[in-house]
DNA sequence: TATCCACAGGAAGTCGTGGCCA
DNA sequence: TGGCCACGACTTCCTGTGGATA
């Protein structure tokens, strides 16, 4: 056995593809950022009363996935910082990842130093607590929530509208907001109050093209590849692939990266157009086993339902989704959510892109959805198989 | 042209679990 | 230890939708 510990070890210890892999992370951010010089000049000329320890305005960031977004915001701020250190604090929260009210205050309050318990305390107190915390450190805080649309939908707006009306409660601190959001039209949901408060300033990154693309991927392969670990054409194909996706950069180091470990893991001192090819199916193979293998015990039953179903006909409806999952939950000898619930459950399916469901009007006999898979079967069984026991003992 | 169908989906509430604090 | 809170999963109740049909 460790003797293929040894073999694989070996071979991945010899890799002649990357320099420095963790250069082609979604987290990095480089020295300079391509394409991106008007952002970042706008974002500088609102941030610059910081240089004087004044309140900034907020600002409202909007852009598709992988559009320099967070990537640029981090960049100015992390280079105000070098030279403002002692005016202002900056501190970044992910909302998708910290998707409750409860969870952003506690990442704020950890970052500043201050503990906080998982669960237990309401989000007044977080507040309250903040609040405290706010006046004892420095001047300003910028806080920087990535992804806010993700809670504004869950959650509603009212995290916001406490944080912009905060300053009224602070002594000596003052919080200026920069909101990054995917969703152009997000704002236009939010409380007008809130709106016309954290939209004082906005900016919004366009897509990149092919070109653009190219670009930042041969400024970041210099950096993370070894020379003549990639040739000209596989670029090409990279930039052109994410190019296909809404211009997003972060698909295009990603398929980069793995491209490159594909390489790395077969041995290659370089990666090859077909090396990209099987990034792209192994990436997307990921991101839907992860997610179907984290779903609730009742959404993997739904997606059996539609598997057996689709099996006599192209596409189903909710209503036939719905009698297909009862006659399984029934055979399985478990309690069976309503049909509300199985609405939200095949809404969520698509919404990550695992089934299509699209509302259809059909006159007399109702309005309904017409539901198909958007992924092979093969991977779906595959997932749900492997992570839940009861379903995989009712196949086999 | 009114009616009907088969849902969609919003709002508000329940339940169980896990955790904090006085 | 009891009261309180967050949170996810779920239910109940309800109104809205829009094209086919009588």
């Amino acid at each position: 056995m460790s003797d293929i510990i040894d073999e694989v070890l070996s071979t991945l210890g010899r890799g002649k593809i990357f320099r420095a892999r963790e250069l082609l992370l979604p987290d990095y951010v480089p020295e300079t950022l391509p394409h991106r010089e008007n952002q970042i000049r706008k974002i500088v000329e609102i941030l610059a009363p910081l240089a004087r320890s004044e309140k900034p305005s907020n600002i409202f960031i909007y852009g598709l996935t992988g559009t320099g977004k967070t990537a640029v915001t981090k960049f100015v701020l992390k280079n105000l910082y070098k030279r403002f250190s002692s005016n202002f604090i900056y501190i970044y929260v992910n909302t998708r990842q910290s998707d409750t009210p409860y969870r952003i205050l506690a990442d704020i309050l950890e970052s500043l130093n201050s503990k906080v318990p998982f669960t237990g305390l309401s989000t007044a107190e977080l507040f309250r607590r903040l609040i405290r915390k706010l006046n004892e450190v420095n001047p300003i805080v910028i806080i920087v929530l990535d992804e806010i649309d993700a809670m504004v939908k869950k959650h509603g707006d009212d995290i916001l509208y406490r944080f912009t009306r905060a300053n009224n409660e602070l002594n000596k601190s003052k919080i200026s907001l920069i909101g990054i959001t995917n969703d152009v039209k997000f704002v236009e949901t939010l409380d007008p109050r809130v709106k016309s408060s954290l939209g004082e300033e906005e900016i919004v990154f366009p897509p990149y093209n092919a070109e653009e693309l190219e670009d930042i991927l041969k400024q970041r392969a210099k950096l993370a590849l070894n020379e003549n670990a990639i040739k000209d054409d596989v670029i090409k194909l990279c930039a052109a692939l994410a190019a296909r996706d809404h211009g997003d950069a972060r698909r295009a180091l990603d398929l980069l990266r793995v491209a490159g470990e594909i390489a790395e893991r077969e041995g290659k001192d370089q990666i090859t157009t077909s090396d990209v090819e099987k990034a792209r199916v192994e990436i997307e193979r990921d991101r839907v086993y992860e997610i179907l293998s984290t779903l609730p015990f009742h959404s993997k039953l739904v997606l059996i339902a539609i598997l057996k179903g689709l099996r006599d006909k192209s596409t189903l409806t909710t209503g036939e989704v719905y009698e297909a999952y009862l006659k399984l939950a029934n055979k399985m000898g478990v309690e069976s959510v309503t049909q509300r619930r199985v609405s939200d459950i095949l809404n969520e399916l698509d919404m990550v892109g695992i089934i299509t469901a699209k509302v259809v009007n059909r006159g007399r006999y109702g309005k309904t959805k017409e539901i198909s898979l958007a992924v092979s079967e093969d991977i779906i069984l595959k997932a749900i198989v492997e992570s839940d026991e009861r379903i995989a003992s009712m196949w086999n």
